[in-house]
DNA sequence: AAAGACACCTGTCCGC
DNA sequence: TGCGGACAGGTGTCTT
């Protein structure tokens, strides 16, 4: 479920709600998420959120005495809820505030994380070697040129690495190689400045429309909602095998790379 | 040091 | 209708 896009609505959805709030309690129905939750989370409790932060796909939340770092995994969601509202299934902590509202996470597959670090959250080995934020003007097709010189890898897992860039999913990935009409086996180290400009053009392009059309989901975000805006927006490539490309009529084809589907026209993406 | 495979888990979809 | 298998939006960790 979650790119960039998701985690960065999700951030900005809750934050109106938590932030300046003070936690009552944490309850934990399923502990065992990607990792074990530490029991530490409950210095949590009877804090107030200072702040809530993005950095990558992670999702920080700090008050006085220290920080969660939560990340949504592939199918994790969170829901800013009246603190009675019945459970479904999978919905595994609630942290529970005192004005009764609940903010509650959900995720079938539990590769979602919880953790707790009193320390600076960005020294946190999960964030400490992770790569550039996406839509910085630090990430440029300079940097990108610069840090691939020496790589053979496939541009498409280059820049899928989180510490080179973080926030670029499987479908951005694919996206974003298409407007920029890279073919994503070539290798990152023999790509030319100037269309490492183009990529991160498309990168920013196509993470930007996609956050604001996650604008309905934040809209929506106390009710129960749908797909998140970003699914809606027309992907030129990913998931379309066997299609006409929108450019120039060509078969869109399907190859794995790096044990991930890789949607790609061979036509115009050289 | 860097690249590739694997692991974690549930739900869904497709073909037989 | 049921069942097996492949696959899914992520990413840290282990193995080469």
């Amino acid at each position: 479920m979650p790119e960039l896009p998701e985690v960065e609505t999700s951030c900005l959805g809750i934050e109106p709600f938590i932030k300046n709030n003070k936690v009552k309690k944490i309850i934990i129905r399923q502990p065992k998420l990607r990792w074990l939750i530490p029991a530490t989370i409950k210095a949590m409790e009877n804090q107030t959120i200072q702040q809530v932060k993005r950095r990558g796909k992670y999702i920080l939340m700090t008050t006085k005495s220290g920080t969660a770092l939560l990340h949504l995994g592939m199918s994790g969601s969170l829901h800013i809820i009246p603190a009675d509202k019945p459970l479904k299934k999978h919905d595994h902590v609630d942290i529970l505030f005192y004005n009764d509202i609940c903010l509650r996470f959900n995720d079938p597959r539990r590769f979602g994380a919880l953790l707790w670090t009193d320390g600076n959250p960005y020294d946190h080995a999960l964030l400490q070697k992770l790569g550039l934020e996406p839509l910085t003007d630090d990430f440029s097709g300079n940097y990108l040129w610069q840090r691939s010189r020496q790589s053979k890898r496939a541009i498409k897992l280059f820049i899928m690495a989180s510490h080179v860039v973080v926030g670029i999913g499987n479908i951005y990935a694919n996206e974003a190689l298409f407007h920029a009409g890279i073919n994503p086996k070539k290798a990152a180290g023999k790509i030319s400045k100037m269309a490492y400009d183009q990529l991160v053009y498309a990168i920013k392009a196509v993470l930007t429309s996609a956050i604001e059309a996650g604008g309905t989901t934040l809209r929506d975000f106390q009710s129960a909602h749908g797909k998140p805006g970003y699914f809606q927006q027309d992907l030129k490539v990913y998931g379309k095998k066997g299609q006409a490309c929108v450019k120039c009529q060509h078969t869109i084809k399907l190859i794995r790379l790096g044990q991930r589907s890789t949607f790609y026209c061979s036509y115009c993406q050289n």
